[in-house]
DNA sequence: CGAAGTTTTGATCAAATTCAAGAGTAGTGG
DNA sequence: CCACTACTCTTGAATTTGATCAAAACTTCG
């Protein structure tokens, strides 16, 4: 029996619907599950704690459990030989703990003080076995993260570091917005090298990237982690310029994305 | 009533599980859907034909259908200002059409001539509506499709063309392996400015990188398609030796992966 | 306040882009 | 079957950009 919207516990997950957003606004983040059905999964997780900077599995590790973030940003990342890349940030009612054949396919640690809901993987097994409408809500999700990792491949694709890093602050603005917080300001919770690795660059090319933008007005740094854009038609030019003149042969064009 | 397994026609969709595998083989990519499951589905798919080049649906248009594979190669991408961005390069029993809010975020366009089945999506949820069974088997595919989209943007993290190309071939043998096709010579379907675009990097650079593994006797090329690894410890070096002295302060590694 | 860690900035060097021309392939039609 | 054309791919030379190495400024925190 669900009580008041506001106070029923559990975990949450949203995420931008893939089929017809139906009556509410374009880019909105929908609360994905039912009343009932975060009891359910109530039921089943736990509420663990991160400090800043700790591990909270590691790449290969045996996959026992599935998270969703209740506050703090996480960083899915993984090492390569002498580098780390940096998968994803994830932020309050973000899913994560894929897996590939019972292990972890990249290692997360916690950009900030986490703390998020645990589902034991066999317990959520279960219960996903019994509540059909479960998986569509997860279907929608892991979207949402395909989604969110192919936009990661073309932020990479782009060569120029000021491109990469003015695509980034694009990003994080829209989830911001997306997460509902205020938009004046783009934050960054994590530090200039997870960005480096994000963006498959140096830190030092990072700041650069920062330096170029600022003295160009195109953006300001009120600190570290709060960017304001000045100028938005120069912003979204930078983005734009990227993929200027570049490679104009494929010139068939079409259009479409994967399921 | 399944008749024999041979002989069942429908859609096919393959993928690496994410739970444990049990009994078989690593890196296999099973059938995810029963002969039932797939009965069901083939009452609601239509089979399409695509000539090469032909573009299948664009970026932004009425996602009204999902496809799956059922031979050839389709390549996913997204048009920037000026130039394009491969997304994946998809094959037989691959799934795709992924929408964001009833459009699709990506194009696609067959880089062979292409059959596949076409399921329309007012029908497909239909379907998911009513057997929840399917919905566990989308999950599966829709966490490889994740996954790959993640090691995409692994291979556009490196810095060296020599290195992506060689992390591309790597891949490609992988998931030719996991498709159970011949594994002595890996096949490239797709022209080398496709390529270019997968790997972010110049059509002038691929073209390079090639004739680099060439020179130093770590592949041979039969023809512009058909590729082989003839020293396998030098092709792993140079993958391993792109992400070498680079970047080694972010020292606390730690490892794990999104659901 | 000092020490460790993070970020900025500078100078040099290596690598990919860019522009452009030439070689190789495929496809068409005589 | 060959020649012609269009296209893809390779290769070359000059330029730009970011990586690399290293040192200085700034933060944070005990």
């Amino acid at each position: 029996m669900p009580t008041e919207r506001k106070h029923v516990a559990g975990p949450t997950i949203r995420a931008v619907h893939p089929w017809v957003p139906g009556n509410l606004e374009k880019g909105h983040r929908h609360q994905l599950l039912s009343d009932n059905e975060r009891a359910v999964l109530a039921r089943i997780a736990s509420i663990v704690r991160f400090k800043k900077g700790e591990q909270i599995y590691h790449e290969g590790g045996d996959a026992e459990a599935v998270f969703t973030i209740i506050s703090g940003v996480v960083i899915a990342h993984r090492s390569l030989a002498g580098g780390e890349h940096v998968i994803a940030f994830l932020h309050t009612s973000d899913l994560f703990g894929l897996s590939e054949e019972g292990r972890y396919t990249n290692a997360t640690r916690a950009a900030t003080p986490v703390v998020a809901y645990k589902m034991p993987l066999p317990a959520l097994r279960r219960v996903l076995d019994s509540n059909p409408d479960l998986d569509v809500e997860i279907i929608i999700k892991l979207c949402e993260g395909l989604r969110g990792a192919q936009r990661h491949a073309i932020v990479l694709s782009q060569k120029r570091a000021a491109t990469r890093l003015a695509m980034f602050l694009d990003l994080q603005e829209h989830l911001q917005i997306g997460r509902g917080e205020a938009a004046s300001e783009i934050y960054l919770p994590m530090d200039r090298s997870s960005i480096a690795a994000y963006l498959g660059v140096t830190l030092a090319a990072v700041s650069r990237a920062f330096r170029t933008l600022v003295s160009r007005k195109i953006i300001s740094l009120r600190d570290r982690s709060h960017v304001k854009i000045l100028d938005r038609d120069a912003f979204h030019g930078i983005i734009e310029a990227g993929s200027s003149t570049w490679e104009l042969d494929a010139a068939q064009a079409a259009a479409g994305r994967r399921f």
